[in-house]
DNA sequence: CAGGTTTCTGCGTTTTCTTGCAGGAATTTA
DNA sequence: TAAATTCCTGCAAGAAAACGCAGAAACCTG
């Protein structure tokens, strides 16, 4: 068999199955180990496959839609990520909301980084997806197309029946006297679901979003443990929560 | 054995196998090497056949298995797409699993479509996301990286916990003494869940994949209520899965 | 037809390509 | 953490290609 046969054999087979494994395409085509992945890399080389260990997978399928960053606020969103990673270590459970703050942490994540995330929120799955060693697990349910997370019974009874480490909410709003608020009645039921099932509730928001209000009360403030802002925490805007006793960071 | 004469033997050669071996070529015509060698090279020179290491290949070999787009066989797809469009109806709950042909489906949707729709495969919920007038149901669990959509038990059981009116199978070989069967144990787990919970199950195959066979057997033919491709349903291929009782489209 | 020219072909040598193998490094998995 | 795969690197054998050359064949051309 030519060199060219083979590379479009294998071609083939990776656009039909998506993936091959090196070990399955040497018995296959009867040639070593060292053959296959010398094709393989040749084609990945020219971009016509993706290489992986053990094998190779199919380019167009590895290119799922990806959403585009217009992310707003980003560089405060990047402060926030920084602050909110430094609570997450090795081996923890990890309950996120959705929301851009969230995203911006997710594409942020260390690497090296093994925990395992919870989440209802698709992009924030998607993130979570791109990182080599951390475990996903999605929420199932509904799935609300405004605000593109999972919502309804079976949802908050998936997550009543974790106990996470940690929990990360994206606010919409947060003031003193009302705690967080929202405005969206199903994200506001996993809200609550979230805080209830977690040792750690931590707030991340933008400082525009502090002190205002939304029409839906989500917790009062004295069930938060953590507040994140872009600011510096000894910033006058919240003195109110550290005097409520939450860590601000 | 003139010059003339020999290279119109190759070049017949060439378009009846696809490819040519310099070293049967000479015994064939029993000639040296350098003179096979140097008439592949004038032959290559004008275009006429793609030269490589060992012999030579014709052209439609090159294009038939090096595709130039991206997409590899998004025609076909787009075939299948339709047909399995026309099963669905308004109000029906639809089970799809992932893959290719499944995202080519989501995307195909006629917009004014209500139904809803429920998969674990996280590029499926995406598309399906997009659409205004479907409702979408993600089952939970792990993520899955390789495959991009959730397994585990907890998948499985809300699987099968749903009655939907159709399930769509993308499959990855199909042939009629094995049935559908894949090679990945925990999607084939998935599958045989939602081929359980359905009234009706749909095969989706592009016709590379009919009459192939991989390690893990999904189901047996029996189970199969329908099977897409983008072949004619008289096409002789098909006749074994129509003699099965099999509806073909 | 004879002589010169061009083209073609095969041979030997050198160079390049391809492939499999051995070992040690790196990565994955239990 | 340890065992098992898989990867990478260099190497060597064998196959094929490139190159130059020379003899043979074909082809003008006067």
């Amino acid at each position: 068999m030519l060199k060219k046969e083979r590379q479009a054999y294998i071609l083939h087979q990776v656009n039909l199955h998506n993936k091959v494994l090196s070990s399955s395409l040497c018995t296959e085509i009867n040639v070593s180990e060292d053959t296959i992945r010398r094709d393989l890399q040749e084609l990945s080389d020219n971009g016509k496959v993706i290489k992986v260990h053990g094998g190779a997978l199919s380019h167009s399928f590895n290119h799922v839609y990806f959403p585009s960053n217009g992310v707003y606020s980003q560089n405060q969103k990047k402060t926030i990520a920084q602050k909110a990673i430094s609570l997450i270590h090795n081996g923890m459970f990890v309950l996120t909301s959705g929301g851009t703050t969230i995203i911006e942490m997710a594409r942020s994540l260390p690497p090296q980084l093994k925990a395992t995330f919870i989440s209802g929120s698709i992009p924030a799955i998607l993130e979570y997806m791109h990182h080599p060693n951390i475990e996903v697990i999605m929420i199932g349910d509904k799935i609300s197309k405004n605000s593109k997370i999972t919502v309804g019974s079976e949802a908050i009874a998936k997550i009543k029946q974790v106990k996470a480490d940690i929990c990360f909410l994206g606010t919409n709003a947060i003031d003193p006297e009302h705690g967080i608020t929202d405005n969206d009645w199903e994200v506001v039921q996993l809200k609550k679901a979230m805080i209830d099932s977690c040792k750690k509730v931590v707030c991340l928001s933008i400082a525009e979003k502090v002190n205002t209000v939304q029409p839906i009360q989500v917790c009062s403030l004295t069930e938060i443990d953590t507040l994140i802002t872009e600011l510096d925490p000894g910033n006058p805007v919240l003195k109110p929560y550290v005097d409520s006793g939450i860590e601000v960071l």
